[in-house]
DNA sequence: ATAATAATAGTCAATATTAGTCAAAGTTGG
DNA sequence: CCAACTTTGACTAATATTGACTATTATTAT
C-alpha cells in the first residue's frame, strides 16, 4: 500500500483535484517537475488513466501558455458516451481496458459493486482463458458490448 | 509435524498478517527472498491456499511498483448449492441450461433481476456467437462457473 | 506581414521492473 | 511403487520509466 509507482501517485493527485472541480487545467512541465519525472510521463499517466474508458475527456494546447485540460464526463446523463464506448470497444478489447470501463460504470453508479464484480468475472483473463489472445479479446468485446446495451434498459 | 514444507510456512506467515488486517499487499520478489524460494513459488502458494473457496480474493499488478494483493472476503452461508451447480455444469453448457441455472439463482435470491439479466446477456447465444457451438458451450461453462464462484462472496 | 525563435505538448521505441505460466524434476506418504 | 504435492527455473506478459525526436502555438525581430 505504501510504495506505489509514481504514475499511480500522479493519477491520485490529479483525481483528488478533480474530486472538487469538474475539470482541471495543468501545465505538463510543472506537474512533471513537481513529481520529478520526465514530462512525457504525464502523457503516459493520462493515456493510461484518463481516457474516455475511465470517464475523462482530455484536451490540450501546445506553445506558449500551453496546457492540458482534463474533464470528468458522466455516463448517466450522457447516452452518447455509452455509444462512444461501444464504438471505441469495436471488435476487440483487452482485459485491462475492460476493467477500466467497468470501473467507470461503477463510479457513475450504473452498476452496483456486486454487479460490477459479476460482470468482471465473466470477462476476466483467467475466465475466458483462450490460447489465442486475439480471439479472446474479440469475444470479450462482444460480452462487454452486450452488457453495455443491457444497461440501456430501465430495469 | 515440526518441519513442514516451505509452502505451508509461507501460507501461515501470510495468514498471520491477514489475521490483523482485512487485506495485504506483498511484493512477490520480497516474500520469495525472505523465505529463500523462487518467486513463482509464491504463485503456487496463492493458487493452492488462497482460493475463493477459502475466502480469499487475489489481485495483482505487474511492472514497476507491482504487487500482489490478498483480501479476505465474507463467504455466504450455504455454498453447497454453488458446489453442486459447478459440478453439474462441468466443462460445457448450452445456452438453455445456463438460462435455467440463472433463473434458479434468481428464485433462490442469490441474484437480483438486474444481476440475472446482466449475467444472461454475457453468455447469451447471440453474444458469444461462436461458429463452433461445441467450443461456445465450453466457454459459456467457464463464464458461468466464474459467476458462481463470485457468488460465494457475501458482498 | 513574414520569418525566426521560444515555449510548449505529443509520439514512439528502448529499457527496466515487476508478476504469471507451465512443465520438468524432486519429495513424501501410503 | 504410485499418486499427490512441492520445488524450480526458463520463458512469457504486463506495466512503468526514460529520453530523443517531432509537432504545434505564441512571441519577437525584421
Amino acid at each position: 500500500m505504501q510504495n506505489r509507482n509514481i504514475s499511480d501517485i500522479i493519477e491520485k493527485y490529479l483525481k483528488s483535484i478533480l474530486a472538487d472541480s469538474q475539470q482541471i487545467e495543468i501545465k505538463r512541465s510543472e506537474i512533471a517537475e513537481q513529481f520529478d519525472v520526465v514530462p512525457s510521463q504525464i502523457n503516459y499517466v493520462i493515456k493510461t488513466r484518463f481516457t474516455i474508458q475511465n470517464g475523462y475527456v482530455v484536451e490540450s494546447k501546445r506553445g506558449g501558455g500551453g496546457y492540458i485540460r482534463i474533464a470528468k464526463v458522466n455516463l448517466i446523463d450522457d447516452t452518447d458516451v455509452l455509444d462512444q464506448l461501444i464504438d471505441l470497444i469495436g471488435e476487440s478489447i483487452t482485459s485491462g481496458k475492460a476493467l477500466q470501463i467497468i470501473q467507470s460504470l461503477y463510479e457513475d453508479k450504473l452498476l452496483t459493486q456486486k454487479e460490477a464484480n459479476l460482470v468482471l468475472a465473466t470477462m476476466d483473463r483467467t475466465t475466458l482463458n483462450f490460447a489465442d489472445k486475439r480471439l479472446e479479446n474479440v469475444v470479450r468485446a462482444r460480452i462487454l458490448v452486450s452488457v453495455l446495451n443491457r444497461l440501456r434498459c430501465a430495469d
